[in-house]
DNA sequence: GACAAAACCTATCGTAATACTCGGAAAAGC
DNA sequence: GCTTTTCCGAGTATTACGATAGGTTTTGTC
């Protein structure tokens, strides 16, 4: 039950954009050294943030990323789920209850119940935090 | 965010034996062929589950596992967690706040809440289903 | 006592995903 | 024109997963 670095860096990568948020485009270099995380990977990563929409970019010199909502109008799930698909613990869970993609049992399966409770109250947290909240407990800390 | 097959296997043999509770030892085989999993496979996953003591063996002919609680007294998380190792969406969360072994900035970083909320409700669910609530429910479904 | 059924044990292994790394092309400010 | 930056596609090393294989030991039954 783990997460992926994709998620991890993408959650940190957005959060960094989120501390700047107003300020101008800021470099994937810059993101890259203040969360520790590799460039070449990290710029394979807001490609998929740039795609999804979350964030655009200005090339050359100068250039940089910009988010293009308000950081608190994007959750914590919102990229998680951006940056590793859907949440599901099992694959059970990704198809139709009835459409036996993946499991030839699902509907009389009593264990998918709880995978699909373990994936809903994911979600919930998940969905329950945004980026602004997550700037608001670094001025706590700070 | 995927459980793996370990957890669960493991689950759907715990639940196995659950239904089959007080009916004597239950063959590695039946179960396997009820739960579609490998034999050989689920003999290693029996062999985690025997020496954490949740379940006991019999060895030779009419031999095999038995339950070494009531389905009531046994959690879906207690399983999963013998399975696969403490719930920890990330690795940071495995040491403790201060100790730094899995990231330096672990007592700075603001991300860190957020999967400690997740952990946290993660656990809640699995704590709170027992094999004896998934035996209740297979009866419904009949 | 032979036999078959079962648990037990150790080793091996193919596949796929993860987390990068590399090398360059294109864009844009100065 | 130079440097800074994003953009793109390919390659790669490591690891974990999910088995598979081949045996040994135990024990009930005929």
């Amino acid at each position: 039950m783990k997460l992926s670095t994709k998620g991890r860096y993408g959650v940190a990568a957005m959060y960094d954009l989120a501390l700047h948020h107003g300020q101008g485009p800021i470099s994937l270099k810059s993101v890259a050294a203040r969360q520790g995380i590799s460039e070449h990977y990290l710029e394979q990563l807001m490609g998929i943030l740039r795609k999804a929409g979350y964030v655009y970019s200005i090339r050359g010199a100068q250039g940089g990323y910009l988010m293009t909502k308000d950081p608190d109008q994007v959750s914590v799930g919102d990229i998680i789920r951006i940056m590793e698909g859907p949440i599901a613990p099992v694959d059970c869970l990704l198809g139709d209850i009835e459409d036996n993609k993946y499991c030839e049992r699902a509907n009389i399966c009593v264990t998918r119940g709880v995978w699909a409770k373990v994936r809903d109250s994911i979600n919930e947290v998940l969905d329950s935090i945004t980026l602004a909240d997550l700037c608001r407990e670094e001025k706590v800390k700070k």
